[in-house]
DNA sequence: TTGTATGCGTTATCAT
DNA sequence: ATGATAACGCATACAA
């Protein structure tokens, strides 16, 4: 029915020739008579011959190829960060197998076997939310499998990580509704504590508090998730709180959390920043857009994209040796949601 | 020095048994001893291996992968689009490899032939703008790689493409400046003529003039690309025009576009819609969040995504036969740059 | 139920 | 400069 695709043997028997002068013709190594790799090359091209990745890939024992796992795909971090990862991957010379977990631990530990079965020289991986312990990654560590994880990291597993400073950032953001603005009363609406970056935060937002001696009240905390919908709830919880219990800034886990966050606070008929400062992290697209321009935390994703695939590519060539825990630091874009910019 | 990984046929040696009765067990075929099986089952996780898919897809002639090419991934219509495929796909047993083309020709064309020398059984693509010939996509139907269009559709090749209706969503949404708010000199800040999306919506728009026998005047048609910065020059150009030949509303290609314009109008101290109304299509995630919340046209991207995968299966797995082309309807979303809601 | 031979498409190796 | 053979890891077809 369908013409089989045409091999490197079909131009080899057409020409009368062996495969092996056909491979050596069109893979441009040397000890090819010049006559006879044009003639190769012209019937590579006459009959549509496109080589075969996979029977390469047997025998090499390479692929070329990069897995990269992301929790989201939307969420904006992500796409930045990719971008980031293929321009250093195909500079390199490879390619990319992009994959996404949806933040689900199965999904993700199903996309991770994938890779490892379909051989990828390494992989790329940003942790799902809801994964709570490490053994895929230990096994992949321990079948030598390249990996390094980005922005959201899981330390101590033997793999190289690249994020951003994700305690400083939280802890100068909270430095600056206390120290710039004067609010007693901060409340913040945290990530899962068991994704790096969830921790790092809030352990930032708790030694800006400490090391200002500022009131810490551990019913201003409250968990938030990633999403708008989860800022959204929190923060009616904390509008439940008597009044004079009820906070007077909020730092979000990052900007969708933010932005559930702020229509809860519009909702109950309060400003912002006059009733409730609130500050973000992530510098989403619509962060400036927001009626009250959102103040937060902007991570270089590109940045952390590249370096990341800088540091696979050195792992999976061998040039590697050390792990190493990379730290990129993080901007502050203050508009007027924390009560600047009047 | 890195232990090689482990294959069937080590675990056939560490049993005693053959590698086909390791290779029965291992996917659940009938004819194998049931306590044989447990026994394989155990060894194998024992010593931890991985199947080989790369060497299973060479003798199988199938990789279960599909191949998706999208030209943007910042681009919000994209992701929605994606997570469509993956829906589709991942239940149908399919895996995505993703690479993107930054719109751009050579890099589409480099992306094609990777994903057909890795013999992925089918192709998701969405045209990149630059593309200017139709050769490489001739090639692949050639070779009888199944090949779906979506979104951004090559028609006349002899593939199948899934689309929304461009061309009726632009019409509609020109006919409510015409018929609701009757403006009469509207202007189109038109997309790359020999792209699709670009042509249909170009399209629409003067359909709707003509059928409402409205004034249609050349100079009020500019290009603007896919982009912020073009809609953002195509504006000022038509700002530059003496004030009786500026237009009284705007129909952009698409959000980003009209996000450029609004900028340009806005620069030149006019007002959205007192001065100049203006419209987009897309709804994009920033479009009800600008200072004066964009009308547009929303795109079934999820639906499109789903569609075509659906469309590519069929294909690979023979049930197709009728090229088809598909079409699925928009919804004009009302807001208040358009001269409404005020 | 289990094993053997063979082939998928390519490249490395050793010959010629 | 070119060719023959084996190998990569697995599955199909057939034999035992």
């Amino acid at each position: 029915m369908s013409k089989k695709r045409v091999t490197a043997k079909e131009i080899a028997r057409e020409l009368g020739i062996s495969v092996m002068t056909v491979s050596r013709a069109l893979n441009n190594r040397p000890n090819v008579d010049a006559e006879t790799r044009s003639r190769v090359q012209e019937a590579a091209r006459r009959l549509g011959y496109v080589p075969n990745r996979i029977a390469k890939s047997l025998v090499l024992q390479r692929t070329h190829i990069i897995g990269v796992v992301v929790p989201e795909i939307t969420h904006s971090f992500f796409p930045e960060a990719i971008r980031g990862i293929e321009e250093v991957a195909s500079h390199a010379g490879y390619h990319l197998i992009l994959t996404h977990s949806s933040e689900d631990a199965d999904r993700e530990e199903e996309v991770l076997h994938l890779l490892e079965s379909q051989r990828v020289d390494g992989i790329l991986i940003s942790k799902a939310q809801t994964v709570k312990e490490n053994r895929t990654y230990r096994q992949l560590v321990e079948r030598k499998v390249p990996l390094v994880f980005f922005d959201r990291c899981v330390p101590g597993i033997g793999a190289d990580c690249v994020g951003v400073d994700d305690e400083v950032g939280a802890k100068r953001i909270t430095e600056h509704l206390i120290v710039v603005h004067g609010y007693r009363r901060i409340a913040h609406l945290c990530g899962p504590q068991h994704v790096s970056i969830g921790k790092a935060r809030l352990d930032g937002f708790k030694k800006a508090l400490q090391e200002n001696q500022w009131p810490f009240d551990e019913e201003l905390i409250v968990e938030a998730g990633f999403h708008e919908a989860g800022g959204y709830r929190a923060m009616k919880t904390l509008l439940q709180l008597p009044p004079e219990r009820q906070p007077r800034a909020v730092v979000a886990v990052n900007d969708p959390a933010a932005f559930g966050a702020m229509k809860a606070i519009q909702e109950a008929q309060l400003s912002i920043p006059e009733d409730i400062a609130i500050v973000g992290f992530s510098d989403d697209l619509r962060a400036e857009l927001m009626r009250v321009p959102l103040t937060t935390v902007r991570q270089p994703a590109y940045e952390v994209g590249r370096k990341a695939a800088e540091r696979l590519i050195e792992a999976i060539e061998g040039s590697s040796g050390q792990i190493m825990e990379i730290v990129l630091a993080t901007e502050q874009i203050i508009r007027r949601s924390c009560g600047c910019n009047p």
